[in-house]
DNA sequence: TATTTTTACGTAAGTAAATACGTAACTACT
DNA sequence: AGTAGTTACGTATTTACTTACGTAAAAATA
């Protein structure tokens, strides 16, 4: 319960409290996984989910959408092509793209998936509800103002 | 403005939020170094100032209050002792350990990123300031909530 | 005091990403 | 149709860490 150096740091630490905590729940849902014996990690999520919502969805488009770098995306695809839960294929119409979906296994592990991402939601749901700052609600305004202007603008403007 | 997948998935991809929140203020602290000609990036921050507050403070015992392994802090410090900002030396007593703390040139340039630390500070304050829901505080509480029962065990009571 | 265990540190190897760079295909323009 | 610019993707390299492992010193214990 002792605070240390990071959270006494607070207004300038964010960035590392922010890590702290990703990295705490990562590990917690990985474990959420391997309970519910799937050969899933917490970083394929957001992949796995947008192919599986999309049905089908080029690299690039992908990585547009999880703010990732198109390597990232390939690499990643790489891992759950392997694992067997999505495949690719050369979509017609434009012969420089790649576009990936679902393969048979992975819709098949569909359903399992969308259990758990539901018991997911389900804790998170209560965890913020007993919350007076809402850590997602927060994220979110923070995301909004920061997108009217930058912070590093907003720097500028407070200390010219 | 439009919302893409990972800003509707909500409280399931909460940690992809904080972490690309966490990249975007990264990239504009780093800028915000730049323009006042510190030679310095926002990853060394809580080691640079940890070891200001500290005077001198063992590897372990940083590793310990940054949540970083040993051999990150060994790497950094590497780092910040080729820039010139601190140095390391053995403290009487045990001939394990190796401390760090200011060089010469660290202490001179503490004042102006003092300076600098400072101006962030108020930027943040303002940022907040004008949220309903405050980041800063949000993150705190879950931090609190997680520490008194785990991800993982409220998961469990939550999906029995 | 001898032995075992723990602690502090360093190095090596692995991982999850990014950036940099190159090529081929498509688009726009002449 | 030919050229210039752009886009989509892949590979190579770099970065910022981690875990795994090894060694020496200190502490605990027999």
């Amino acid at each position: 319960m002792q605070k240390n150096i990071i959270d006494e740091l607070a207004e300038l630490a964010i960035g590392a409290r922010m890590k702290r905590l990703y990295e705490s729940l990562s590990r917690d849902v990985m474990k959420i996984y391997a309970d519910h014996h799937l050969n899933f990690e917490t970083k394929y999520f957001t992949l796995f989910y947008l192919i599986s919502k999309r049905g089908e969805i080029g690299i690039m488009d992908i990585a547009e959408e999880l703010s990732l770098s198109h390597p990232g995306v390939i690499n990643l695809a790489k891992e759950l092509e392997k694992k067997g839960y999505i495949e690719s294929f050369k979509p017609p119409g434009d012969n420089r793209k790649r576009s990936l979906r679902l393969s048979k296994k992975g819709l098949k592990a569909l359903p399992e998936f969308e259990l758990v991402w539901n018991k997911i939601y389900k804790t998170n749901k209560l965890l913020f509800a007993k919350q007076q700052h809402h850590l997602l609600k927060a994220l979110e305004e923070t995301e909004a103002l920061l997108e009217k202007e930058s912070y590093y603008k907003r720097f500028k403007k407070v200390n010219p």
